[in-house]
DNA sequence: GTCTATATCTTGATAGAC
DNA sequence: GTCTATCAAGATATAGAC
């Protein structure tokens, strides 16, 4: 484990922060203090917070999209890919305070850059994209129960995980993101 | 139609203000502007933005209950309700951008007094229990179509409402609301 | 109730030395 | 790359006149 370099020590404090606090609940001190480095500093890898953020954000999105690829690689039906992302969502949420990037910056939307909220509504394309593939497989092999309206469903769904993620985060108890996806994990038949 | 008192008007503004913008995004020198008082006044109702906040939640709080009620008393079925219930939600977004009270604080969960976040989680109790009674009534009556699993049903359906108000908020699309509720709706027998 | 004036703090950002 | 020093703007809040 070599050390990290500044900027990628930056983008993971900066990421915790802003998935914990929003875009207007921390500032470059909060980031300076735990970093390790005098606030000033920070300008040099990015100049401005709103450069700093659509790093985040694009860095947020290819994490994201690898993990969905992973889950697809290694698991069989698409009932197993569906609790896999589940399962995804869970572990992000750490110790119940880290909501998902996008939903941390969306409560923000109106002081963003318009990049940056393109940004967002990229990601959600993305999860909307993998999702309705992934139902609609699970249609066709019988791994998952309900409709076959994969795009209904996987707008539903994404929703539903950002939502669980608030309600967790509210109560700082991860139950509240379990209970809320209970029905969607039983859904799932193999 | 008399004219409102200055606190009343004040809560009206930072409402709208906080639901589109957050906790940390509205200051009180945006209310002063759009009340047309000066910003120091405001002190004089709310002694800080912490009391103006619960202030509002209180007020949120009971102002949905009192909806709730209102479906309750003008709707026959179960399915009806949940109908009415899901209409609330998307006519509380209004032109796109005042997504739920709750939702818009909860980014900025970790800045806020523990009585103000025990309101939020408060409303969502309220929230959930209204739903639960009604899937349980809906299994009954054979209006809402699916699991007998009420409690589930409440969770999963609130944490679905507050992730399609923040989809629709971002695209500014009242339509990604509509899309992520479409199943919902479907399952509404009558 | 609302005003002016002010205090104090924090913010994002820049200039320039090292 | 990181520092010190500094800036202008904006935040919440208070004191006291009217």
């Amino acid at each position: 484990m070599t050390k990290l370099d500044t900027k990628t020590q930056l983008l993971n404090i900066a990421e915790t922060a802003l998935r914990q606090r929003g875009f207007d609940g921390f500032s470059n001190a909060d980031l300076a203090d735990v970093a390790g480095i005098r606030k000033a500093s920070i300008h040099y890898h990015f100049p401005t917070k709103a450069d700093l953020s659509v790093a985040l954000m694009d860095r947020y999105c290819n994490t994201v999209q690898g993990a969905c690829d992973d889950i697809d690689a290694s698991h069989a039906s698409a009932g197993a890919r569906l609790r896999a992302l589940i399962g995804y969502y869970r572990a992000s949420l750490g110790d119940g305070s880290t909501i998902c990037l996008c939903v941390a910056l969306s409560t923000s939307r109106e002081s963003l850059s318009q990049e940056l909220v393109g940004k967002m509504i990229g990601f959600r394309q993305i999860m909307i994209g993998w999702l309705k593939v992934t139902f609609e497989q699970g249609a066709g092999d019988g791994s998952i129960e309900g409709g076959t309206q994969a795009g209904y469903e996987a707008k539903a769904m994404l929703a539903l995980l950002e939502g669980a993620h608030l309600a967790a985060r509210d109560d700082r108890d991860i139950r509240q993101f379990d209970a809320a996806v209970a029905l969607l994990l039983l859904r799932c038949k193999r």
